[in-house]
DNA sequence: TCCCTAGGTTTCAAATTGAAACTCATTGCT
DNA sequence: AGCAATGAGTTTCAATTTGAAACCTAGGGA
């Protein structure tokens, strides 16, 4: 929560799965003041989510790529904006959707499953400490 | 975003999903000052992720608990804490896991997939308007 | 050369946050 | 019944954060 909990960094992640990478790409479409992206662009970097890449093309600017662990975010990014469409839209209101863009077709609803693929609701889950792995490790 | 985009609304929903109910359950478990916690469930009741339901034992006060829409974010929730065991704890460093509480296995790891199947990579999915529904409602 | 643009940083007012004190209603104790 | 304690907030106020706008700096083009 702290990389990612307040209000613009996911925004931000998500532009960046969207392909933006420039400063000026993302202050446009966010319309957020550009001292707040130049601390929030810090903050993720930081955090090891985007990585800041030094002139790419020739200019002397630097572009934000994501990283693997930003790139790990996408599947949370796909269940805000489901829960998103499901939620957050009238019946008849219309809005955009997250489709396999092979198929135009949507993606699967995510849903928690256990190993054994029984969809999982959330009294069925619970937060252990992972087991002392028995399997040992050749010394 | 609007809606749960600050930093304490999920966490006031992963508590919500453990069975915390009472404004005083919340506020020792997270810490956070009244006012805040008190402006904060306002703010979900008002986008209708809780639900303040008023003296269920006996007691003059309220509980609050998740709607469909909040439980709608189970998804969500077990996505960032999925996200956050995997990449934001070092290789020998230990921490919680979010387990079936029936077998005690680890929850599926949640991904992306085609209607077909198939896994999607952040680059196969595009967001589109939803096509103009070919079933036709009957008048 | 002069001006424009992209990519920031600085400044300052306004909004938000958080700690602590204060209510107010309900127990619990005696 | 009297009285302290607890739970659920609200109020107050200082400190932090935000956001808009102005400013700065390096390159590029006319």
């Amino acid at each position: 929560m702290d990389a990612i909990g307040d209000g613009w960094s996911l925004l931000i992640v998500r532009d960046a799965f969207d392909g933006l990478r420039r400063f000026g790409e993302f202050q446009k479409s966010l319309g957020l003041a550009k001292n707040i992206l130049a601390a929030r662009l810090r903050h993720l970097v930081a955090h090891g989510i985007l990585e800041a890449a030094p002139a790419p093309d020739g200019g002397a600017y630097q572009e934000y790529v994501l990283t693997d662990k930003g790139r790990g975010l996408f599947p949370l990014l796909v269940a805000l904006r489901q829960w998103g469409e499901e939620f957050c839209f009238g019946p008849g209101e219309t809005h955009v959707q997250l489709v396999d863009s092979k198929t135009g077709r949507p993606v699967q609803k995510l849903e928690p499953r256990a190993r054994d693929g029984r969809v999982l609701k959330p009294e069925e889950t619970c937060v252990q400490l992972p087991s002392r792995l028995p399997k040992r490790k050749r010394s």
